[in-house]
DNA sequence: GTGAGATTTAGAATTATTCCAATAAACTAA
DNA sequence: TTAGTTTATTGGAATAATTCTAAATCTCAC
């Protein structure tokens, strides 16, 4: 299991004030939710989880909180293929790998340097501030 | 702008014929539309293109033959962010750049041996068949 | 405590895609 | 050819994921 680099439940709250917005239970438990298994879940599986400990949550406040916490970035929203946006709190430069026996979504660290390695391949004019890597294939066990 | 590789129209039918499929009208047109203009339209652009064509072509088979050539591998289905799937018939390994400011998609020629490089970067136990490259950013002009 | 602004909520609306059942087209065997 | 069989197309209904909307609730500054 690869390590990983999130915000902390207490960094979040600063986070989110250094950004002009609240700490709420809802953006607090939404987040800490997504620390707690880190399986990449979706909207509505975040919902389930969520509701099973603040039964009055409603759906669209998931997406308010999991979109909240995209533009703070601490959590990173993934799409690979069609389907639902899947989320994940990891802020380590990670790439995904995409088990396509079982569908499940793992985390591969990165060595330091890869990213910028992988952008020296960009003709001249192009400028990226982000690379994403995507593997799919087959996980062991 | 990168070399493209691509199935050729004639290559299109034997291709098909291949997998057991028949080269329809229809199936021919969506693959030239995606030829005629490499910008990775989504299905509702190859719909209106094509129906300048062939107005009686519905959506539903837009959809069908777009499935059926990814299926065949002569076209490739792109996903990189909530929103439709796009389609892209550059066979060749490319990298895909999505502009941020006109969200415009360019294909990006990967040197010979990069996704091979970048696949050294998984642990044991991992066993990837392919490698997807996304960058963001800005693109001059 | 009040008022302004931020956030949550339920439900409606929208978007993208898939499903379905009926028709049409193409291929096969006689 | 033609009848039979399979494959493909079509329009419309259905579904899935997300976004929108407007009303209620909450929070913070005063
Ligand atoms: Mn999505
Ligand atoms: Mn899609
Ligand atoms: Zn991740
Ligand atoms: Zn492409």
């Amino acid at each position: 299991m690869p390590e990983t680099s999130t915000a902390t439940p207490e960094s979040l709250s600063q986070t989110l004030a250094e950004s002009g917005l609240r700490a709420t239970p809802q953006r607090e438990l939404v987040f800490n939710i997504l620390l707690k298994k880190r399986d990449h879940p979706t909207a509505d599986e975040v919902f389930a989880r969520v509701k099973a400990e603040m039964p009055t949550i409603s759906l669209a406040t998931v997406y308010n909180c999991l979109e909240t916490l995209v533009q703070c970035r601490v959590v990173r929203a993934v799409n690979f293929e069609r389907g639902p946006t899947r989320y994940c709190p990891n802020q380590k430069p990670h790439a995904h790998f995409h088990d396509e026996q079982t569908g499940s979504t793992h985390d591969i660290d990165l060595p330091p340097g890869l990213l910028d390695q992988v952008k020296t391949i960009l003709p001249e004019g192009y400028d990226a501030n982000s690379v994403e890597i995507i593997f799919r294939g087959k996980a062991q066990s």
